[in-house]
DNA sequence: TACCAGGTAAAAA
DNA sequence: TTTTTACATGGT
């Protein structure tokens, strides 16, 4: 069958506020489950729901950093409906921040000559968000404490055992599980997956209120007020500050939220603006220097990251090969 | 082998 | 009130 003519897929255009790097901002999805969502260079695909079963979502880019455009496909089991493409252009723009304009927060770091460097080498980055909030908090307290690589193997093994599937011309796919899935599956069998005791409590419990209707976490969004969704947040078991701030960043699009007690932040401020040799920043370290970055401090944060992956070097000194560093994939 | 990784809650002092 | 401990897996 041509395509635009079956109706279980569908093509629409989406146009990022420029600047937008898309290779840029999907590298943070290299080598990623690609079951579920990975980058390959040229495109990028995730799994997300819509109206309720799991769609294909497949993003190339077809534009420029400077008049940025991407084609994005859907594909499902059935048919897709007009209302699913409108919701899936939402998510799209949600997913890469697309409507967010970079330019004002390079305006705001133009007097820190380190952040100055960093976002001329990556000019035209915009920090990913997860399709929902549950999503950003549940992958967080998988990843507390433990190796990225150690939480990214254990997201997977949740993924696969309760995401559910969708097959494609053969291959399979799974979405990220729901709250009702997690709400009703056997503590056992998320520790299965590699957490400890008490992160599946975390997540079951959890899971238990979101769909029980009890814990809204998509209402966050409409607070302005950073502190006020860290303390709510708090109240509840298996989130601490750390936690609360890593969802507000990738989930809930707050640029203003920074984890500083992040140990991997805090290499990150040592390694591009520490002074003496070996000296690890403290959190009050990363305050203090991303104050400065004002209402845009998350995304300063998440600049430090990716620079770090690609290898830039602090206060201007170029890596030993800068087009091969600055053109690979950095990984997730 | 031991130790550290993008922490947190609960026990002990 | 403050400090210590248990926890899980993957990489070095």
């Amino acid at each position: 069958m041509p395509p635009g003519k079956d109706p279980t897929s569908r093509r629409f255009t989406a146009r990022p506020v420029a600047p937008f790097d898309f290779d840029l901002s999907a590298g943070i999805f290299t080598d990623g489950d690609p079951s579920y969502r990975s980058y390959d260079g040229e495109e990028f695909w995730e799994v997300m729901r819509l109206a309720g079963r799991p769609v294909l979502f497949t993003i190339v880019s077809n534009g420029t950093v400077a008049k940025p455009s991407l084609r994005v496909e859907l594909r499902t089991a059935d048919a897709i409906t007009d209302r699913d493409a409108r919701e899936a252009r939402a998510l799209v723009d949600s997913h890469f921040n697309l409507s967010m304009d970079l330019k004002p927060f390079y305006r705001a770091v133009r007097n820190d000559p380190v952040m100055s460097f960093i976002a001329s080498e990556l000019y035209g980055l915009k920090s990913p968000t997860t399709a929902t909030v549950f999503e950003a908090l549940i992958d967080s307290i998988i990843e507390q404490q433990i190796s990225l690589a150690a939480a990214h193997s254990m997201q997977g093994r949740l993924i696969r055992a309760f995401g559910d599937r969708l097959e494609l011309d053969g291959r399979k796919f799974h979405a990220f599980p729901t709250p009702e899935k997690l709400a009703s599956v056997r503590l056992d069998r998320i520790r299965a997956c590699g957490l400890s005791g008490k992160k599946s409590e975390y997540v079951k419990d959890i899971s238990v209120l979101v769909a029980g209707g009890r814990l809204d976490l998509e209402r966050y969004e409409t607070y302005d007020d950073i502190d006020e969704i860290r303390e709510e947040l708090k109240a509840i078991r298996g989130i601490g500050a750390w936690t609360a701030e890593m969802t507000m960043i990738r989930g809930l699009h707050k640029m203003d939220s920074i984890p500083a007690d992040d140990v991997g932040l805090q290499a990150k401020i040592s390694h591009f603006y520490g002074r003496g040799a070996g000296a690890k920043a403290s959190s009050d370290d990363v305050r203090r220097v991303a104050e400065s970055w004002g209402k845009w401090r998350g995304l300063g944060g998440y600049y430090l990251i990716v620079a770090h992956r690609l290898g830039l070097e602090p206060a201007g000194r170029r890596a030993e090969t800068p087009e091969k560093v600055r053109r690979g994939p950095h990984g997730k």
